[in-house]
DNA sequence: GAAAGTACTTTCTGAGATGGAAAGAGGTGG
DNA sequence: CCACCTCTTTCCATCTCAGAAAGTACTTTC
């Protein structure tokens, strides 16, 4: 019933909860999503890859560099546990954090 | 959209989300069922009282003094506001929960 | 071709949180 | 008087996180 200390940490929440939303994302796009600075974004987006959670691409665009951010399939997975997790503990109170599934 | 640090540690949330659920209850017995220890536990229900979360309240039992954590509304709506941040964050990613069965 | 810009990455720094151990505090029981 | 119970507080060592600034590696502009 642990909550995975690498994805609980706000900011890391938001790019995990934004990739397994959107699959592949820019550095700029989650940047500007979360209103992030840039440092902030590449030390966190380097957390999740050291973790195995994200993996970060790199290429070209016209000739300026890109980076990708996209999780992996054990990102995946501990994105949701850690989602079930957080229900667990949440559930009782009556509240959820996600839909139910016949919602 | 921001997570309420208050709430957020790992261990508050569990002891808010058990105060939620349960209304008041004991110090030992949020103890025991988290997993804390004595110390760990007196001071983040001092945390959750100063944000005006948790009250504290205390007395006796038999002669044995005892203390007991209740929510307060504040920290009800805290805790709610809370959930709804975390299901915004959350919910893009299409997640959901199967309900609970039965038996 | 020197300067400025793009797209990050790394380093430096400093504040704040967290938890365990251990010592306290205040009362009860043997 | 000493041990025990129920916390509270202090001490300590570790970790994390954010912002600023400098660095890397090119590309574009003047």
């Amino acid at each position: 019933m642990e909550l995975d200390p690498v994805i609980h940490a706000p900011t890391r929440l938001q790019i995990v909860s934004l990739l397994a939303a959107a699959d592949e994302a820019e550095f700029a796009f989650v940047r500007d999503t979360l209103g992030v600075s840039d440092s902030v974004l590449s030390k966190h987006g380097s957390a999740l890859e050291a973790a195995g959670y994200v993996a970060v691409r790199k290429g070209y665009v016209g000739k300026r560099p890109k980076t990708w951010f996209k999780l992996t399939g054990k990102g995946r997975a501990a994105f949701t546990a850690y989602v079930e997790n957080l229900q667990r503990i949440v559930a009782p109170s009556g509240l959820s954090v996600v839909p139910d599934e016949r919602g």
